[in-house]
DNA sequence: ATACCCGTTGCGCGT
DNA sequence: GACGCGCAACGGGTA
C-alpha cells in the first residue's frame, strides 16, 4: 500500500471533507442560541428546553458506548450525530507517543468505530488542529450543539478552553460532561470549600466519605441516530488509519506483539475475568503491596489501566462492579490496598493534578520537594535504553516498549533507580520517558507516582531504597523475568542472573555472553550510590527544615 | 505548643 | 512469604 505524506494525507482528508459535505443539508438549527456556554452539570440535566440540532460529539478519551454521559447528551439534542475523532498533531507524533501507546489508541477507536457501524453511523477521524478542524466542521455541517467530555491535564484543558471561545463565536453552544473520574471533578473541588485538597491517602479517604459514594454507570447510549449518507459511504474521511498510515509511524516495526489490545470490548471483557476470578475470591483478597511485580502470564494485577486510561472502560462501571463482588463476601481487603483503593489512588491523584499549579514540573509546584538532581546524559539513555548493566532495570525498561505495560512495583525499582536510588537524575525526565511509551500513560498518575518514588512529595522515607537485585530476587530466585525479556542472558546461571559482572570469564564464556561486550557492565555500584544519596537526602531535608 | 501516631509496596541482619 | 530491629529520623493530622 502506497503510504501518504503528512501533507497528502492532510490534503486527502481535505478533499474529501470537501466533497462529502455539501452544505445543502436542511437540518433544524437552533439559531436562537448564540451564546455559546458551559454546562457542567452531570447527566440527568433537563434538555427539553433545547431545539434538536445537528450535534458534534467530540471523543478524545471515552472511547466507548458503556456509561458515556457525554454521548449520551449528544443524542439527546442531536437531529443529526457526528462522532468525531481529531488526531491532533501535537500527540502524532513518534517522539512524543510511542509506537505501543498509539496503537492500543487507534484499536480502541477501531473498535469504536465498529460499535457505531451497528447504528449506520461511524467515527469521523480527522487530522488536525482541534479548534481549526472543529470550527470547520461546525460550520460545514451546520451544527447547532458540540459536546465532549471535561478533561483535566493542563494541555487539553489550554484546547478546551481555545475551543470553547471558538464555538462562541460562531454561536455553536458547548455542553461539557464529567466521565473520566468516579466524581465530578468540579464538584470535589466545590466541596473542598476553599481548602486546599488532601495530601494523603487518609485524609482524601475522609473527604470522599463524607462526599458519599460515586454515581452509578448509565445506561449504555443505544438511540444513536444515523449518519448522513455521503459520510457514510466516504472512505477517506473516516477510516481508523491503520498505524503504519501515520506520518512518522510507517517505519517504525512493532518489535515483539504487546499482549494488550485495546478496545471497550476487550475492556469489558478483562473486567469480567477480573471479576470472575477464583469466583470472586481474587478481587477481595486483592491488596496491592503483595502483588508480584514479575508474574506475566496472567499479570498479578488486573492491566485495565490503559483501557481506563482511554476510557474504554468507565472507571464507575469498574468501581460498582468491585462494590456488586465485595458485598457478597463478608471477609475483603479494603483501601487504600483493595481494587476499589486502586480507583480511590486514580481519583486522589486526578484531584490534585486538577487542583495544584504546575503539578507535572519542580518549578510552581507547591508540593514538589526542590532536589538538586543532576542530569547525566550518558546514565539517562543508559537507563532508557536497558543499558545499565544491571539486568532487572533492563528487563523492565525493555518490558516497557514491548508491552507499553509494567507492574506497579515495576515502575517502583525503575523509578527509584533513575532518581534517589542511583542515578540521581531529576524525576520529570523519567515521567516523559513513562508519557512516551506507557500505553496507560496518564498525566496526573504519572507525575504523582514520579514524585512519590523520588521523595518529592507524599512519601518521604528515603532511606527505603529498592535494590534492582534483592527486590526482584525475593519474587522470582531464577530471574525468569530477566530470562524473558533480555534473550542475552537467558543462559545465565541463576547464581549470576541477577549480578551477571560476578561470573567468572569461563562461565560467561560458557553461555555466550561477554559482560562490556554481550552485555554491558553495570554503569554504577548500587551500593555505593545508595548509601552517598541518601547523604544527599539528609542533607536536601536538613536545609529545608 | 508539643508529642505522638502512622503512613499501599526497603534492606540486611538476627531470631 | 514470619517478625523485629537499626538505618536516621519525614510530616500531616490529631490529642
Ligand atoms: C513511576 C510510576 C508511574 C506511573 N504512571 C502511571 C501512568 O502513567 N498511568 C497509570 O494509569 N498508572 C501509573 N502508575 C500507577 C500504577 O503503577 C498503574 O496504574 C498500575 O500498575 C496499572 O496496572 P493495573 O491496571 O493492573 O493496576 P491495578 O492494581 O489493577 O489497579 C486498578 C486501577 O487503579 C488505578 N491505579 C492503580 N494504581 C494506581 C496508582 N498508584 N495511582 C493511581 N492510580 C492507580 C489504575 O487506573 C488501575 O488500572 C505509575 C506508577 C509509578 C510508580
Amino acid at each position: 500500500m502506497a503510504i501518504p505524506s503528512l501533507k497528502q494525507w492532510q490534503r486527502n482528508i481535505l478533499f474529501a471533507f470537501h466533497n462529502d459535505c455539501s452544505p445543502s443539508c436542511n437540518t433544524p438549527r437552533a439559531r436562537t442560541l448564540l451564546a455559546s456556554h458551559i454546562i457542567q452539570k452531570h447527566i440527568h440535566m433537563d434538555t427539553g428546553t433545547h431545539i434538536k440540532g445537528p450535534t458534534i460529539v467530540w471523543f478524545r478519551k471515552s472511547l466507548r458506548l458503556h456509561d458515556n454521559p457525554t454521548l449520551q447528551r449528544a443524542v439527546q439534542l442531536a437531529s443529526e450525530l457526528f462522532p468525531l475523532f481529531i488526531l491532533d498533531p501535537y500527540y502524532i507524533n513518534p517522539d512524543k507517543i510511542g509506537f505501543q501507546r498509539f496503537r492500543f489508541m487507534l484499536e480502541c477507536m477501531k473498535d469504536l468505530d465498529h460499535s457505531l457501524r451497528k447504528y449506520q453511523s461511524k467515527l469521523l477521524v480527522i487530522y488536525g488542529e482541534p479548534v481549526n478542524v472543529l470550527e470547520n466542521c461546525c460550520k460545514t455541517w451546520k451544527c447547532s450543539y458540540l459536546c465532549f467530555e471535561k478533561d483535566s491535564d493542563i494541555y487539553s484543558r489550554n484546547r478546551d478552553e481555545k475551543v470553547l471561545q471558538r464555538m462562541k463565536g460562531l454561536g455553536v453552544q458547548c455542553f461539557v460532561e464529567s466521565g473520566h473520574t468516579l466524581y465530578d471533578l468540579d464538584m470535589l473541588v466545590a466541596k473542598l470549600n476553599g481548602n486546599s485538597p488532601p495530601t494523603q491517602m487518609t485524609s482524601f479517604l475522609k473527604f470522599i466519605e463524607q462526599i458519599g459514594p460515586p454515581p452509578k454507570p448509565i445506561e449504555t447510549v443505544r438511540n444513536i441516530p444515523p449518519l448522513r449518507k455521503e459520510l457514510l459511504s466516504s472512505i477517506s474521511i473516516s477510516k481508523v488509519p491503520e498505524i503504519e498510515e501515520i506520518p512518522g509511524y510507517e517505519l517504525i516495526t512493532e518489535p515483539t506483539p504487546c499482549p494488550f489490545q485495546g478496545g471497550e470490548s476487550k475492556a469489558l471483557e478483562r473486567m469480567q475475568q477480573a471479576l470472575n476470578r477464583e469466583q470472586g475470591k481474587w478481587i477481595v483478597r486483592f491488596s496491592k503491596p503483595h502483588t508480584s511485580p514479575v508474574s506475566l502470564d496472567p499479570p498479578s494485577t488486573t492491566v485495565l489501566s490503559p483501557y481506563i486510561k482511554c476510557g474504554a472502560l468507565s472507571v464507575r462501571l469498574f468501581f460498582w462492579e468491585l462494590k456488586r463482588v465485595e458485598d457478597s463476601f463478608s471477609v475483603k481487603t479494603k483501601p487504600p490496598v483493595s481494587l476499589i483503593g486502586q480507583l480511590y489512588w486514580r481519583e486522589h491523584f486526578y484531584l490534585l493534578g486538577y487542583t495544584i499549579p504546575h503539578f507535572d514540573q519542580i518549578q510552581g509546584n507547591p508540593l514538589c520537594k526542590t532536589i538538586p538532581w543532576e542530569h547525566r546524559q550518558e546514565w539517562f539513555q543508559a537507563w532508557e535504553q536497558a543499558q545499565t548493566g544491571y539486568p532487572f532495570i533492563d528487563a523492565a525498561m525493555t518490558q516497557l516498549k514491548q508491552w507499553g505495560w509494567l507492574h506497579h512495583l515495576t515502575r517502583h525499582v525503575v523509578a527509584c533507580f533513575l532518581t534517589r536510588g542511583d542515578l540521581w537524575i531529576s524525576w520529570e525526565k523519567g515521567k516523559e520517558t513513562f508519557e512516551k511509551y506507557l500505553i496507560d500513560g496518564d498525566w496526573s498518575i504519572n507525575a504523582a507516582n514520579w514524585m512519590w518514588l523520588s521523595c518529592s512529595a507524599f512519601f518521604t522515607r528515603y532511606f527505603r531504597v529498592y535494590s534492582p537485585i534483592a527486590f526482584p530476587k525475593k519474587y522470582d530466585p531464577h530471574g525468569n523475568y530477566i530470562r524473558y525479556f533480555l534473550p542475552v542472558l537467558r543462559n545465565m546461571p541463576n547464581k549470576y542472573i541477577y549480578e551477571p559482572w560476578k561470573a567468572p570469564l569461563k562461565v560467561q564464556k560458557e553461555v555466550n555472553c561477554i559482560l562490556g561486550k554481550d552485555y554491558p557492565l553495570p554503569i554504577v555500584d548500587h551500593e555505593e550510590m545508595k548509601k552517598r544519596n541518601i547523604q544527599k537526602m539528609i542533607q536536601v531535608f536538613q536545609n529545608k527544615s
